[in-house]
DNA sequence: CGGCTTTGACCTGCGC
DNA sequence: GCGCAGGTCAAAGCCG
């Protein structure tokens, strides 16, 4: 229990997407969509955070310990609707998992089974993964939204640098780069295969400036925006 | 004209 | 080593 919360500990710095915007919603909404989240999400309601670093170190604990559960919600007719760890993202989690890996090693096969069949790969596989890509990549984070447009709103201006048919999918990937000189934060959209209503958006890196002026929202509250990103 | 998107070519990592 | 698939580059074109 006590290893447990240290581990987490180590989540803080991991980013978060600033001023997170819905446009389904048809107004801007900022990270205070997450925390509304948090607090009525049943799965994460037991730990109902009260400050942003608790309230990362929650989404990022339950993405981990419960890979295949959608943090299913809905924000006041935002559609977020899952806010998860997705299986090509496994290398971001690299250094963390493999930490959680030995422990629950030290705790018994059992524990190690079953962590295995959540993660719904196998132990070998997983760890030559992580070995392989941890040293190069910067840290993701994606997440799953109900929207009719692709790009949404996150206060930072991007610039689109490739579109790419993957593979089993009738939609293609977009890949975006932030506009801002120095600043090397990309991100990934696409739709769900299953269900084309679905966007996957996948941040990677974290950036260096803040959010564009004309493009934040001002009703965001700052010590979110400083904890975030 | 500058900024952005499009798109085919190229590069790289991974599995076999 | 080879082939495949994902990711990136960069030239060309579009648009305000």
């Amino acid at each position: 229990m006590i290893r447990s919360m240290q581990l987490q500990r180590r989540w803080v710095f991991f980013p978060f997407p600033p001023n997170l915007t819905f446009p389904s919603m048809g107004c801007n909404q900022s990270l205070k969509a997450f925390t509304s989240m948090i607090s009525t999400t049943p799965s994460l309601a037991t730990d109902a955070p009260s400050t942003a670093a608790n309230l990362t170190e929650t989404l990022l604990a339950s993405a981990i310990t419960k890979p295949r559960e959608d943090l299913s919600c809905n924000l006041g007719g935002a559609q977020l609707l899952s806010l998860q760890r997705s299986s090509e993202n496994l290398w971001v989690w690299g250094d963390h998992l493999s930490e959680f890996l030995s422990i629950k090693r030290s705790g018994g096969d059992h524990d190690r089974h079953e962590h295995n069949h959540k993660l719904g790969v196998s132990h070998a596989m997983k760890m030559k993964k992580i070995k392989a890509r941890r040293k190069v990549r910067e840290p993701r984070f994606c997440f799953k939204t109900m929207s009719d447009v692709d790009v949404l709103d996150d206060g930072y201006k991007w610039r689109k640098y490739g579109q790419k048919v993957v593979k089993n999918t009738q939609h293609p990937r977009s890949y975006y780069r932030c506009t801002q000189d120095n600043c090397r934060v990309k991100k990934r959209v696409e739709r769900l295969a299953e269900d084309p209503r679905m966007v996957i958006t996948t941040y990677e890196g974290r950036h260096v400036h803040s959010p564009s002026p004309e493009l934040e929202d001002s009703q965001s509250p700052s010590h979110l925006n400083n904890f975030f990103w």
